[in-house]
DNA sequence: TATAATTCCTATCGAATTGATAGGAATTTC
DNA sequence: GAAATTCCTATCAATTCGATAGGAATTATA
């Protein structure tokens, strides 16, 4: 698998804070979508960090999104999320890690599927994964 | 990660068999491919299960291919290996247990995703990955 | 017929990752 | 000052994955 729940859980959160006017507190976003709260707040500090969400503290603060949401591609946003998103470890985490990786004849199949992924999670868009009316 | 060690073991013993003539045994192809002996023979015993390597057993014995190296899709090899080709618990399986699979606006997007990554590897075959001379 | 080489079968283990939980500190509005 | 919220750190339980172990069954050959 490729896309962790915490990846799903992270889009679901933005395509909701999307569907919003101004911020939304996140014990809201967590109710509505069924994602355990103390684990959305993990999920979200991530995106708060990559500035790919922004946050306001205290009462009556939240999260909102700072750009609109056909401007968010999957990639940007699971990149924060999943670990790697390569296929196979010798593309990935731990790519270095092999000896065989100069004559490996697998190594640029391996390549190819990647950038295969790749362009798909860049051609689509947060926008992508909204409910349309 | 989609594509686990066993998979890509599964996938070099196979090159391994193609790169010979006659049938060969687990010993010589494990120390070969430095795979964990043990390991090798559990991955090996998946492939004959399902008619993509054939084995005769006894002194002498081994295993060799059914076809040309150019008549196995990756798709097909990995299928054995892995749990789930799938890029998300969505499409995988989890398939049947997602309340929300209904109306779910990702759901496409995922499907669409598997097609393409299985595209690629129906497209790509053993041959892909031995090495060229 | 004994022996060696091999495939086949079942069971188990340790490490890593993932999804989730807990408690509380810091910040801001009212 | 109270309430609502984000932020920070630590931990846990289940699952998966790569690997290991022991031995039974089969076959060629000396």
């Amino acid at each position: 698998m490729i896309i962790s729940t915490k990846g799903r859980y992270a889009l679901r959160i933005m395509a909701a804070l999307a569907a919003r006017e101004k911020c939304a507190s996140l014990r809201e976003l967590a109710e509505e979508q069924e994602i355990p709260y103390k684990y959305a707040e993990a999920i979200v500090s991530l995106l708060v960090k990559a500035g790919l969400v922004e946050s306001t503290r205290g009462k009556n603060g939240g999260y909102a999104l700072t750009r609109a949401p056909e401007c968010y591609t999957l990639s940007e946003v699971l990149r924060q999320t999943e670990t790697s998103l390569a296929a196979t470890d010798c593309t990935g985490r731990k790519e270095q890690d092999c000896p065989r990786a100069a004559t490996c004849p697998s190594l640029p199949v391996w390549r190819a599927l990647d950038e295969t992924v790749d362009d798909f999670l860049s051609r689509h868009t947060l926008a992508d994964l909204m409910q349309k009316p």
